[in-house]
RNA sequence: GGGCGUUUAGCUCAGUUGGUUAGAGCGUACGGAUCACACCCGUAAGGUCGCUGGUUCGAGUCCAGCAACGCCCACCA
């Protein structure tokens, strides 16, 4: 064929017209059919702040090798796109851009005028990084693509959302939470980073009440949070304070009377002075101390940090006062200052510890009492008296908002008698946490690689509550309106209830909330309120009152009338919104359009029976529990159902030395630079190639001088492999006819070795290809694919075939056809680009103007058992061998090339072999074989090689010997025979061996040593030659 | 402190249930403008498999201990 291609492929020229081209086809759009074949992953939505990074890169590329795997196999393949909208990180990021430009901070703009700016900015830049996820050749179906905060997603979390509250799943607590003073935001644990900090363990003196003179010294890094003690603790066996339990202490600047309390998990009697102030509001374990001694919580803090109006006090007969002071900051100096000067500072050591800080804003975190809302995770049991109990000696765990054992006894279980809670497919289950472990303890959901399922157990078996509620304006808001009641009502509720309504009834009201809304005050009156603090389940609203806060709850859900008549009569809509893992843990679900069946109104496009559950979930192992955890947990509770079969963990990429790639540290490969310059398959085949099983793979990066942009030699890998690819195509398309026949595998008699070779290759590739995908390893993909075709093809069958194609055999054009076809899609679902490319050159028919014809619609080649040729294989491998060896000759002896080669075979039927295959070693070689048979003689200062596989040849070239690198080559060798054989005749000598040893491994070693003897022999006969010559 | 993992050639990594000379790519050295490809072709050198001990006829592979490094979780008044 006249073919004209240039001598390097050029990915740029390519890329976006083959893009096109799919995209036109609509192959990646995927529709429910009649195939019971079919194959789905949603993919992890990227940030919308986000731009690719190479976690994205290497998490693209495995999942869209899978989506065009599957699509070949004839699937019905969907690969599910959309983009998340990260609260905290979303706001921050437009907030600060704003306060850039504008000065402004968003209580200048206003919740709504926020909001909207926040969506531009979405509108603006949302898309990129699907453009980029594009450029790398990502095969989503880009017509579904979901945003977490769009219309779809936002009916899923709230249909999830009012499903929970109504089965008492979420309820409200007053709880220490990480407060992030500078976004005023409360966040996670897992948003919270610690850092080393230089401090100073101060001790303080507080005077024991009614004893003067004695004091109970504590030691703190934080004396600014002395003004919020509610207590001192000692241990309950420390000789030196077990004489002042139950007694109180004077507590210094605010003059507070507080008791001095035993406790032996809070205080540990080896460290400082054994004594620990209690600061119930200010600091996690003494908010759990504070719960198990019943202790007064005082907040001393305003939203932004500074200390609020219980910051003052009086003491001996002054008065202090740090109202308005930054708590960590200026308040700690005051109180120090005033501590000095009372002389009440018994000591001051430099103490370094760790202080969490927040991701977001970088700054120190507060412990700080404030509202939230949180989903039970733990078992739901209406034993009451065993959960007061559990709350009051289990090891609590209020640091931080995912905490919760303190507030088990203000949890909402809608049980009225009965324990758990009920999945969507009618399943019992002691709690939400315990349905996720069980889910892959099972087997249910497999996890690969499996190590990974353990860390995913450990972290739902300790069933922390999840706290669902921020503080910001940049998300899903919480459905919930709440009223406020008068001090009467929240007194009578408490302490009395009511017997005058019937439960039944009010159920039974379509909307409990228009009774509660027109009716506000007899709220307080239900007897049966008490304990179980449910009120009325109605199809848009479920409710409660809220004693500890004063408040009533509502949850309405989809019913704007409603909603209004609340706010009419004076609910407030709660001003949180949800955190973004809310959304992102029904991301399976929203996206196929639950709680309807799919996102269209058309009934043949119901996505949700049919590709849900989804057969793949690959994401990053950082993500393990905040998100596959949960997603498990909501597609068991709200539809029955996993979310999906397989969870793969890829690794994470690092840089040379081993640390993450981070913006911080410049360390960061951009995959978009990667593709301008390398091409988006060099960038997959090279990321594929690394997708090894550890848990970090490393990248070394080097900055390209001239352009400043990071790269890594690692992506040569993969361009050079691609134009390895395109090059081999030239070739071949330029050997083969316009008209060549189409290869019939079936019943395929070949009679040429080298033909029958390569197929044996191909099909041996074929399945490896198949079971490294379906095992998940994508490096061995990629090595198996690189050496079939760059070593088993290029190398050695191209070479061979040389002369037949430039006779024009008919044969090897069809053998090439047909290996280049099928290689190519072999190597499309990783290099999808050049491979759609090239299939566009072949001479196929029909194959011009006809969507069918692309690449990616054509059909994973079968592998075919048959075409396994074991003698082919071996003959060839002599054929490599013989080669090599006359190869090694005429390098190690430049004089050696073009003279004649004399082999030796052991014997006449590896002389009939060689005899064979004598024109391709002769052609490969660039030798003539002067002789090949077992009597042959060496010939005078011949230069030496023994095969010592492939039936013991020795090849011979005369006349071109350096008797001395000759000698000391063949001593070498020599040596390691020798020692090869000791072991082995040891081994063999060894009786326990003889006996236990398998018959095929003692046999094993038997030939292998015999080998080894017979070109000792050989060896030894030449170097004495060489030395009797010398 | 708890858990998980890693340690194999100069670098990045393979190495299936223990079994016959531990592999690949890159890099290095040497040779090569031969009519697909110098982003190429050919050849070679390079490894006491982190350390110590154990189990076994046999250990890179299994067990124990140690060391270094990494990640996750918890804690540090």
């Amino acid at each position: 064929m006249n073919i004209d291609l240039p001598p390097q492929y050029s990915p740029q020229s390519v890329e976006s017209a083959i893009y096109k081209k799919w995209l036109d086809s609509k192959t990646f759009h995927a529709v429910p059919d009649a195939r019971a074949d079919k194959y789905s992953m949603v993919i992890p939505p990227p940030n919308v702040t986000g731009a690719l990074h190479l976690g994205h890169a290497i998490n693209g590329t495995i999942q869209d090798i899978l989506a065009r795997y599957h699509r070949m196999k004839g699937d019905n393949t969907l690969w599910m796109p959309g983009i998340d909208h990260a609260g905290i990180a979303t706001q921050a990021v437009v907030e600060k851009t704003i306060f850039e430009k504008e000065h402004k901070t968003r209580h200048d703009l206003g919740r709504e005028e926020l909001v909207k700016r926040i969506w531009q900015w979405k509108e603006q830049f949302g898309a990129r990084i699907l453009t980029q996820l594009q450029s790398i050749g990502a095969s989503c179906d880009w017509d579904r693509t979901r945003f977490t905060l769009d219309e779809t997603c936002a009916k899923a979390v709230r249909e999830a959302f009012f499903k929970m509250f109504k089965n008492g799943l979420i309820f409200r607590g007053k709880r220490l939470v990480n407060w992030d003073t500078h976004l005023q935001t409360a966040v996670a644990d897992d948003e919270i980073y610690h850092e080393p900090v230089k401090g100073q363990l101060t001790s303080i003196k507080y005077p024991v009440d009614g004893s003067p003179g004695e004091f109970l010294v504590v030691a703190t890094t934080r004396p600014e949070t002395m003004l919020g003690d509610t207590a001192v603790a000692v241990h309950p066996d420390d000789p030196r304070y077990k004489h002042l339990i139950g007694q109180h202490v004077i507590l210094p600047l605010i003059g507070r009377r507080i008791p001095i309390i035993a406790d032996g998990q809070l205080v540990d009697p080896k460290f400082g002075t054994g004594v620990v102030k209690v600061t119930p509001a200010h600091d996690p374990n003494d908010y759990a101390t504070g719960l198990r001694h019943n202790l007064e919580q005082i907040n001393l803090l305003t939203p932004d940090g500074k200390v609020n109006d219980n910051g003052q006090g009086e003491f001996l007969g002054k008065k202090y006062a740090y109202i308005g002071l930054k708590f960590a900051t200026a308040a700690r100096k005051a109180v120090l200052a005033d501590l000095e000067s009372l002389n009440l500072i018994a000591d001051k050591k430099k103490h370094d510890h760790e202080v969490g800080h927040s991701d977001r804003s970088k700054t120190p975190i507060e412990p700080y009492l404030s509202d939230q809302w949180f989903v039970r995770m733990g078992d739901i049991t209406n034993d009451n008296q065993s959960r007061n109990r559990q709350g009051a000696t289990s090891e609590p765990r209020p640091s931080g908002s995912d905490s919760s054992s303190a507030n088990t006894s203000r949890s909402l279980p809608d049980g009225r008698g009965s324990d758990g809670v009920t999945l969507a497919d009618g399943t019992r289950v002691p709690g939400l946490a315990q349905a996720a472990i069980d889910a892959v303890a099972s087997g249910r959901v497999k996890i690969t690689p499996e190590r990974y399922a353990k860390g995913y157990i450990d972290w739902l078996s300790q069933k922390r509550d999840w706290c669902i509620s921020r503080q910001l304006w940049w998300g899903h808001r919480i459905p919930v309106w709440t009223y406020q009641m008068s001090d009467a009502t929240v007194k009578v509720l408490a302490e009395k209830g009511h017997a005058g309504i019937d439960e039944k009834d009010l159920i039974a009201q379509e909307a409990f909330a228009g009774w509660l809304l027109l009716k506000p005050d007899q709220v307080a009156v239900p007897s049966w309120l008490s304990p179980q603090r449910i009120t009325i389940q109605g199809k848009h609203a479920a409710g409660f009152p809220w004693p500890e806060d004063g408040r009533l709850m509502i949850c309405i859900k989809d019913n704007p009338a409603l909603e209004k008549e609340a706010e009419a009569l004076g609910f407030v809509q709660d001003p949180d919104v949800l955190d973004t893992w809310f959304s992102s843990a029904l991301w399976p679900l929203s996206t196929m359009g639950w709680p309807d069946r799919g996102t269209s109104a058309t009934a043949n496009d119901e996505l949700l029976p049919y590709f849900y559950p989804t057969s793949l979930l690959s994401t990053a192992r950082e993500i393990l529990t905040l998100w596959v955890a949960r997603m498990v947990v909501f597609g068991l509770y709200c539809h029955g159902d996993v979310p999906f079969k397989d969870v793969y963990i890829h690794a994470v990429i690092q840089d040379g030395e081993g640390r993450p790639m981070k913006k911080s540290l410049g360390n960061g490969v951009d995959p978009v630079d990667i593709v301008a310059s390398h091409g988006a398959d060099a960038l997959r085949f090279t990321l594929a190639a690394m997708a090894t099983e550890t848990q970090d793979i490393r990248m070394p990066v080097v900055k390209d001088s001239k352009t400043g942009i990071n790269t890594s030699p690692k992506f040569d890998l993969g361009r050079n492999f691609a134009n390895k690819i395109w090059n081999a195509s030239r070739f071949i398309l330029g050997a083969i006819a316009e008209n060549t026949p189409q290869l019939e595998t079936r019943n395929l008699k070949l009679e040429t070795l080298e033909d029958r070779w390569i197929l044996s290759r191909l099909n041996s590739a074929i399945q490896s290809a198949e079971s490294a995908i379906n095992a998940y390893r994508f490096a061995d993909l990629a090595e198996s694919l690189r050496s079939f075709f760059w070593t088993d093809l290029c190398d050695w069958y191209l070479e061979i075939s040389k002369a037949r194609i430039k006779a024009g055999d008919q044969t090897v054009q069809q053998i090439l056809l047909h290996c280049l076809k099928t290689s190519l899609q072999l190597l499309h679902p990783v290099m999808p680009f050049i491979t759609e490319e090239l299939w566009s050159k072949l001479p196929i028919e029909n194959r011009k103007s006809k969507i069918e014809n692309l690449l990616i619609t054509s059909p994973w080649p079968p592998f075919d058992s048959a075409q396994l040729d074991s003698a082919a294989e071996s003959q060839l491998s002599l054929i490599q061998s013989l080669t090599s060896a006359i190869r090694e000759i005429q390098n190690r002896y430049p004089a050696a090339k073009g003279k004649p080669v004399i082999l030796q075979p052991r014997n006449a039927a590896t002389q009939s072999l060689i005899e064979q295959s004598r024109a391709i070693i002769e052609s490969l070689a660039q030798v003539t074989i002067q002789e090949n048979s077992p009597t042959a003689e060496k010939p005078v200062n011949a230069a030496t090689a023994v095969l010592s596989d492939g039936g013991g040849v020795q090849v011979f070239i005369a006349d071109v010997i350096d008797k001395t690198a000759e000698a000391a080559k063949l001593t070498k060798r020599k040596a390691e025979l020798e020692k090869l054989i000791l072991s082995a005749h040891n081994k063999l000598s060894n009786e326990s061996f003889a006996s236990k040893a398998p018959a095929h491994i003692i046999q094993g070693l038997k030939d292998q040593m015999s080998k080894h003897q017979e070109e000792l022999i050989a060896i030894e006969k030449n170097l004495a030659e060489l030395q009797a010559k010398t």
